[in-house]
RNA sequence: CGGGGCGUAGCUCAGUUUGGUAGAGUGCCAGUUUUGGGAACUGGAUGCCGCAGGUUCGAGUCCUGUCGCCCCGACCA
């Protein structure tokens, strides 16, 4: 008992202090270590190990709708950051400033990329003179800086790691159509790989992007009930083409503005992951971003034959596909089940001389709680890469189906404004579906009253919403044609 | 940018009230015994007490300043 209660101790419980149950976990979970800077962290190997499957599942959804990858300068002059009036109003008063080199003072200061819109436009400027050369279909991988004030590791940090596509296509429906695409992108990636279901939705207009002319978002819902921006895509117009002077010949042999789009998702996709999957007893990995899908736990490893037999099972699934650990070293069983659960390894495969007796070996889930049917499983050897293949598929979909659970179980619909300072009080954070007749007025007097600011919109609208008189404004009460999910926000 | 908290061993912290040899637990290293849910014992190493001034015979402790981090708000992927 004395060692069960020192194991709650590792780590502050999640419903005690959800804020100090995270930072708990990024840092025993080996995520990251906090820098001299503020702001800016350390991504540990099995952090960073964690983007770079991201990474290569994302890119690989990229490729695969035609998207290219290119590399722009860190840097950017202040005289083309100021080339589009809404973008560096939004920007620049978090925009990280050069100014100097070695000990010169720069003629020109330059600003350390908050976002990349002004390099990929200066650039497609160049490259971009007829419809052939239409659409450009890029992305880049980078970091970006933003000086905010309060930051968080991976949630909001000042610098972090994204992506960032830029589009630029002949015409508006092309653009948009690439917008919305790249919005099921994330969502399925989000869906499938990270098990993590969203809402899909447009942000209203004084939550849209600086310069854009629609921004698209997708919504997860943590477990304390706040709601996650996880990713964004926008369309442009061909706003940003006229200000920094973009045109291309067509076919019929005049003069056009492209039309253009940017999405990205960054490392706080790693955040959303902890907050939507963990528990108390740490991190809950997705199988297809775990950094370790299998760790191995040889047990009475002094015994003759429990190493070897340890290490052919890694082989046999290392062989087969999956990322393996054994860990051989002296610490005790006991030691190392909960070091893997801390740091969320899906699945623990134990082998110890009375498993290989009978030619088993005992796996163990690492979403299942100890009184959950299935958590414990004896696994015949025979059958041991089926059935790893076999439970990392039902975990994955246990944890989809467990996330998207804690979404409907928090999600209410209201009607007016006490109500919805009502069921939140009762119930918690969550989202909250409520009608809205698209006046900033009332978007600010909810937030202001309830604590929950808009969202999203989203995609999905009720049936007849926009003619049915009976849906009235959360706020004013006047008729509304708009569903919009509210909720706090990280 | 406002409010709060904290900087002492790798980590968590005591010591500051009342100035007087730098501490504990944990981790780390070595050895022995252990090994199916964070093992036990013995021995060992580890400190510009955030930084800079000041007061004092003497400062982790008192004074002034400064830097940084964490949490909660307002603003943002």
């Amino acid at each position: 008992m004395a060692k069960e209660k020192k194991l709650v101790e590792e780590i502050t419980s999640r419903d005690e202090d959800f804020a100090k149950w995270y930072t708990d976990i990024v840092k025993k979970a080996e995520l990251i270590e906090y820098s001299g800077v503020k702001g800016c962290m350390v991504i540990r190997p099995y952090g960073y190990a964690i983007w770079e499957n991201i990474q290569r599942l994302l890119d690989k959804r990229f490729k695969d709708t035609g998207h290219e990858n290119v590399y722009m300068p860190m840097f950017i002059p202040e005289s083309l950051l100021n080339k589009e009036k809404d973008h560096v109003v939004g920007f620049a008063p978090e925009v990280a400033w050069v100014t100097h080199g070695g000990s010169e003072e720069l003629a020109e200061r330059l600003c350390v990329r908050p976002t990349s819109e002004t390099l990929f436009c200066e650039h497609y400027s160049n490259i971009i003179k007829s419809y052939r050369d239409l659409p450009k279909l890029y992305n880049q991988w980078c970091s970006v800086v933003r000086w905010e004030k309060t930051t968080r590791p991976f949630l909001r940090s000042r610098e972090f790691l994204w992506q960032e596509g830029h589009t630029i296509h002949a015409t508006a429906e092309e653009a948009i159509h690439e917008t919305e695409q790249m919005l099921d992108v994330y969502a399925d990636f989000c869906a499938e790989d990270l098990n993590m279901p969203v809402i899909k939705g447009k942000k209203t207009e004084s939550d849209k992007f600086a310069g854009a002319v629609s921004t698209y978002c997708i919504e997860a819902l943590m477990h304390d009930g706040k709601a996650l921006q996880a990713g964004t895509t926008h369309y442009f117009g061909d706003g940003f083409a006229k200000a920094f002077d973009i045109t291309f010949t067509d076919k019929d042999n005049t003069f056009k503005h492209p039309h253009q789009s940017s999405w990205g998702v960054s490392t706080r996709l790693i955040g959303g992951i902890i907050m939507a999957h963990g528990d108390d007893s740490g991190l809950v990995l997705p199988p297809n971003i775990a950094p370790i899908q299998v760790v191995i736990i040889p047990v009475a490893q002094h015994k003759e034959g429990v190493l070897d037999k340890a290490r052919g099972l890694e082989s046999q699934l290392k062989s087969a596909g999956f990322r393996v650990k054994l860990d051989d070293s002296d610490n005790s069983a006991g030691w190392k089940f909960a070091e893997y659960e801390m740091k969320g390894v899906p699945l623990r495969l134990e082998i110890g001389p009375k498993d290989i007796e009978q030619n088993q070996c005992v796996i163990v889930r690492r979403d299942l709680t100890k009184d959950d049917e299935g958590k414990k499983s004896f696994i015949n050897l025979d059958d041991l890469e089926q059935s790893v293949s076999r439970l990392l598929g039902a975990l994955s979909k246990g944890l989809y189906e467990k996330c998207l659970a804690n979404i409907e179980a928090r999600t209410y619909t209201c009607g007016n404004i006490d109500e919805i300072i009502d069921v939140l009080s009762k119930n918690g954070d969550g989202f909250v579906k409520a009608m809205w007749c698209g006046s900033e007025d009332c978007e600010d007097e909810v937030k202001e009253k309830t604590g929950v600011g808009s969202r999203c919109i989203p995609i999905e609208q009720p049936e007849g919403g926009k003619t049915n008189q009976a849906y009235a404004c959360v706020c004013c009460g006047k008729p509304a044609e708009i569903l919009v999910y509210w909720g706090k926000a990280y």
